[in-house]
DNA sequence: ATGAAAGCGCTAACAG
DNA sequence: CTGTTAGCGCTTTCAT
């Protein structure tokens, strides 16, 4: 029986038990160089005997590199970032890179910190969501000299290169298509956004667009906080009792559009003909409801697997000289917003 | 203009633009050990003014010292885990600890990999989902020295520590409270389980049950992959067509029981009266669905919050004996599951 | 309160 | 194909 709290074993253990160098034997694990079969497999046979496990850190510290890209993000229960993430992951396990996340809540203070601590671990890259952030994160990146990809936002100016969709573009083809479809007294549902800066865009662009077609929002509500399918319930009963002439509802997210949707139904209402909806992210969670709600890719799937492509070219040194990559959402109409 | 692939700063930068020593700037820096508020200040001022990023992996070389923890989950896309998560991210922020993630989809090479690169990392401990792994991961583990604290799942022997709930019981528990409201022609959907343990778990406890009371499940059928919603939407559908009879419907998620749920609704079942039906997990998300789902907490949060404090308190050197910490979940009976 | 010396466990670079 | 020698950038330990 092996003691519990013994110290981890190091090469010299695995070179002496073998009677190898340990430079062979570091070879050997890393498969560098030429090595002969026989001592390959005499020094697999005890370091898996052993159980060694090489320590990274002494093997990043001597070698000054680390095969780590730091993904930070700001939350983990958006449903979003998750899957932008395994899209990241995916091609990563292609490549001896390793993700390591980060999450800030959506709070510029907690990004410098967590970029900080992720930074002091040297990795290779980072992945970093949004465009904006504060004057120290920027300055961390800068100064980090390693290919920082900015992702899910384009309207903006990247440190190094972007990934995303311009969110201000998305809001302005959304209100585009519901103009064009004839609805004209439109509400608008979403979070609070001081710190959503996408959301934000998104909802500048639509009112932007609206404004343009002499169009105002009739009724608007925002949240925090909550079951979003049950936010987007109440906010829409409430709404809808405030203002019973809206003819198009636009929420900033899927579920919240969900909830409204739910709603709806129960009171009634002909969708989309007396009324219409939209939400956007096109989540797949949502397939399955009664009705499929309008909606907007975001495109995360194929931002994450270019965000992680472009970091892998960066660091083969074949990196392009374009900076910002922008995808092309697309809607889809769903049941819920009228088509000619 | 600083250029962009500049050599990362060290502690003699630092020293030197100081004119403070490697050690005393180290000092100031982990705030360690008595500096004059001069010097200290004198430091810091040009730490910050260089942008100095201490590297952590040296640090972590020379002190033997690593505030990482790593954990392991097998996904994120199951809502589940990133609220232990979170839980486990709020104990350990008011240490000096940090989680880093790891998922393993469900697969135990996958873990035995994502093992092997977080313990050559030399974490200070390890929070990791389930009970159940191959041998060679649980040879890391007990090998690794340092304190793992399993979690999700208390049926079965830890190697250290165990912090979750009996899903064999929590399968009788809403079996018995199935049968106690007089439901007898009981259907169950749910996911493939080869290697998802704890569903597994949760089914033998079920049928279990109701064999003790002379009851078999009347039909049943598994899915993998796919939108949850809709997957519970279809299966219903499909069971209720071959199975006209059934009169309960047990669902080993919330998610596919919501779809469920929503196509009976629309189908005009009378519910709970002529089918009764529940979920498991207590996801908040469902909240605002039309009716609220019977389901059973499964105490993620207090399983992510309790696991890190128990491996505080170990590497703190003050834990306890105990090994198996069990938490009893409760079932909420929304509107799906008859009461007297 | 501050500094000097000696590694932490590994790998780069160079010999043989 | 294999081994030797120097560090990587920091912290520990021991002086002063």
């Amino acid at each position: 029986m092996t003691s519990e709290h013994n110290r981890p074993l190091t090469l010299r253990d695995v070179s002496e038990a073998s009677g190898v160098s340990e430079m062979t034997v570091s070879r050997v694990l890393r498969n560098r160089g030429d090595v002969s079969a026989a001592t390959r497999e005499k020094v697999l046979a005890t370091a898996k005997q052993l159980g060694y496990v090489p320590n990274k850190i002494a093997g990043a510290l001597a070698s000054q590199r680390v095969n780590l890209v730091a993904v930070i993000i700001p939350s983990l229960s958006n449903m979003v970032f998750p899957e932008v993430l395994s899209a990241i992951s995916a091609v990563l396990e292609e490549t001896d890179l390793q993700p390591v996340v980060g999450v800030t809540d959506y709070m510029p203070e907690k990004e410098e910190r967590v970029l900080f601590e992720m930074l002091s671990w040297r990795p290779s890259g980072v992945i970093i969501a949004g465009l904006e952030r504060s004057d120290a994160s920027r300055a961390m990146l800068k100064a980090s000299g390693i290919p920082v990809i900015e992702i899910m936002d384009t309207d903006g100016i990247p440190i190094d290169a972007a990934v995303g969709i311009s969110h201000r573009r998305a809001g302005r083809q959304i209100a585009k298509a519901i103009l064009k479809q004839g609805y004209e007294n439109i509400g608008f549902m979403g979070t609070k956004m001081p710190l959503d800066h996408r959301a934000r865009k998104r909802f500048e662009g639509f009112t932007e667009e609206l404004a343009r077609n002499g169009v105002e929002i009739m009724d608007q509500e925002f949240y925090s906080g909550g079951s979003a399918l049950a936010k987007g319930r109440e906010m829409t009963k409430a709404m809808m009792e405030r203002s019973p002439d809206l003819d198009f509802l636009y929420y900033s997210n899927d579920m919240i559009g969900a909830g409204g949707l739910l709603w709806l139904m129960e009171a009634g209402y002909d969708i989309p003909g007396r009324i219409g909806l939209a939400g956007f992210n096109g989540v797949e969670l949502l397939q399955g409801l009664p009705r499929q709600l309008a909606t907007m890719d975001a495109c995360r799937r194929d931002i994450g697997t270019r965000a992680a492509q472009i970091l892998v070219e960066r660091l083969d040194g074949g990196g392009t000289e374009e900076r910002v990559f922008e995808m092309t959402p697309t809607i889809s109409f769903g049941d819920t917003l009228k088509r000619y």
